[in-house]
DNA sequence: CTCGACTCCTGTTAGC
DNA sequence: TGCTAACAGGAGTCGA
């Protein structure tokens, strides 16, 4: 699924379209335009716009147009892919189909003299936004300091999982990469978050940073060393120990009964 | 305000 | 073999 690296992907891939004025834009599905949003009023303010920037702030990708133009805001959900030009910036994604169907196309961009920007996504759990509250989202995951994370979890009753994932918080972090990263740091996904001591706050500092930049080199969210073991009757890759399979903060959870603690 | 439960979506897969 | 039901999770809403 796209978390954070993913998307980081999908901005590099799509940075060749700055500079390029959007002529024509197409969408077919009027339920991926989100807040109110309608294809035709997206067509009015999008048109003989020049896109300026890609920018990323957690999972959302943010297309900048000249000055007084608007911010597109595009959601990618579990299974949104972005195709640059025709090209895919990432061909398959963890959880998605395995086929390449043209009717998941929910948003395309067109571009004068040719290319365009699209979205493809199977279950339709993206998104189109006009100028998106990007205050609403939590500091961006990789540059998340020690003393905002330890601010951040300082007086939160809910589980340092569910705090981790909720964007408002931190944003761009998704179950894989939370998982990955707990485990990385031997901490119970199901602990309040309040109870971390400084010690545990400077390890998930830490490994969190260090599952992101690893993870991105090996290629996504889905590279992590736990990630074949997040199964039922998987074990742990460090110790060998059953993987404990539960709920925690309303998804799928996989950890570490002997050294996450 | 905080947090958990619920809902949305649909392709894939497990199981009968 | 063919069908059904469970499953996956990002994000919004609602109620305690």
């Amino acid at each position: 699924m796209p978390e954070m690296l993913e998307i980081e992907v999908y901005r590099r891939a799509a940075e060749r379209v700055v500079g390029r004025r959007i002529t024509q834009v197409h969408a077919p599905d009027g339920w991926y335009l989100k807040e109110g949003l309608t294809a035709p009023v997206l067509e009015k303010v999008v048109e003989g716009r020049t896109v300026t920037a890609l920018r990323r702030r957690g999972k959302l990708l943010l297309v900048d147009t000249d000055e007084d133009g608007p911010t597109i805001g595009l959601r990618f959900g579990m299974t949104g892919r972005l195709l640059v030009d025709g090209r895919a910036g990432i061909e398959h994604l963890e959880y998605s189909s395995l086929r390449d169907n043209p009717e998941w196309d929910r948003v395309v961009f067109a571009f004068e003299g040719g290319g365009e920007l699209r979205i493809r996504d199977p279950r339709r759990l993206g998104g189109v936004l006009l100028d998106p509250a990007e205050e609403r989202l939590g500091p961006d995951a990789l540059s998340v300091t020690p003393a905002q994370l330890r601010d951040l979890l300082a007086t939160s009753r809910a589980p340092v999982k569910a705090r981790l994932m909720d964007q408002s918080v931190v944003a761009g972090i998704g179950n894989l990469l939370v998982d990955e990263a707990l485990w990385r740091a031997g901490i119970d996904p199901a602990r309040e978050s309040r109870t971390l001591t400084a010690n545990e706050l400077r390890r998930l500092h830490k490994h969190l940073r260090a599952t992101l930049v690893e993870l991105g080199e090996r290629g996504g969210s889905h590279t992590g060393d736990l990630q074949d073991e997040r199964r039922r009757d998987g074990v742990c890759p460090r110790d060998g120990t059953p993987l404990l399979r539960r709920t925690v903060g309303g998804r799928t959870t996989y950890s570490c009964p002997k050294h996450q603690v």
